[in-house]
DNA sequence: TACTAGATCGGCT
DNA sequence: GCCGATCTAGTAG
């Protein structure tokens, strides 16, 4: 498949500096694309979950500044990347306007371009039979692996050009779906998780 | 298909 | 010390 990658498309400071859960539901259909050593990983967000401030107890965010979650309160249109359950990376667009502490979790991608390079990164030399294209972004743990993003990512610009995100496609409202988000406790029955409609690169651990 | 445990460690109570 | 915005392999039904 070829791909037409136009800098142009680029979303802008502006884009993000609006509300996590108006951003959110936009973020869907987008381009997310990193440049690595020369090589295009790109692939379209089809899932993505909202975290807020003092209104949302399972943010980051929700105690204050810390060293770990500074970029979330820093300028908007940054990437936030955390370390978790002692061996996965997630991350997320900070939104908003500076000291905010807002953020969008990217759960799904569906991969486009570089995916030899992603079924390496995720894989290595082990287990092929987990290795289908379905399994490869699926999941926020997932993305980071395929994309090769850890600790050296937090803090990113995503208006220059090592990590960036594209407009990319038009969707329909009716194609988007919202439900709670997953693998929280606290603010667990608010609805601010998003995503594309029977697309199959969303995470399988969905309720209702 | 559905549920469970184990891996593994930084951040914060 | 405890727990987590996760993933995988294993077992049972």
């Amino acid at each position: 498949m070829e791909l037409n990658l136009k800098l142009s498309d680029k979303l802008n400071r502006h884009f993000y500096s609006r509300s996590a859960l108006e951003v959110a539901p936009e973020l869907l259909g987008k381009l997310f694309v990193r440049i690595i050593d020369g090589e295009i990983l790109a692939g379209i967000i089809v899932e993505v979950e909202a975290y807020l401030n003092q209104s949302d107890m399972a943010s980051h965010s929700y105690n204050g500044l810390t060293k770990r979650n500074a970029v979330m309160f820093g300028e908007c249109g940054h990437l936030y990347v955390y370390f978790t359950y002692g061996m996965y990376y997630c991350c997320n667009v900070v939104t908003g306007a500076r000291n905010d502490g807002q953020a969008v979790l990217i759960r799904g991608i569906e991969p486009l371009k570089g995916i030899d390079i992603m079924l390496r990164n995720r894989f290595a030399e082990k287990n092929p039979k987990a290795a289908l294209l379905k399994n490869i972004t699926n999941g926020p743990g997932k993305i980071c692996l395929a994309f090769d993003i850890d600790k050296h990512e937090n803090g990113t610009d995503l208006t220059a050009n090592r990590i960036f995100i594209l407009d990319y496609k038009n969707i329909d409202k009716n194609s988007i779906l919202s439900s709670t988000r997953v693998g929280i406790k606290k603010s667990a029955d608010l609805p601010w998780r998003f995503y594309l409609k029977d697309n199959p690169h969303v995470s399988k651990n969905s309720k209702r």
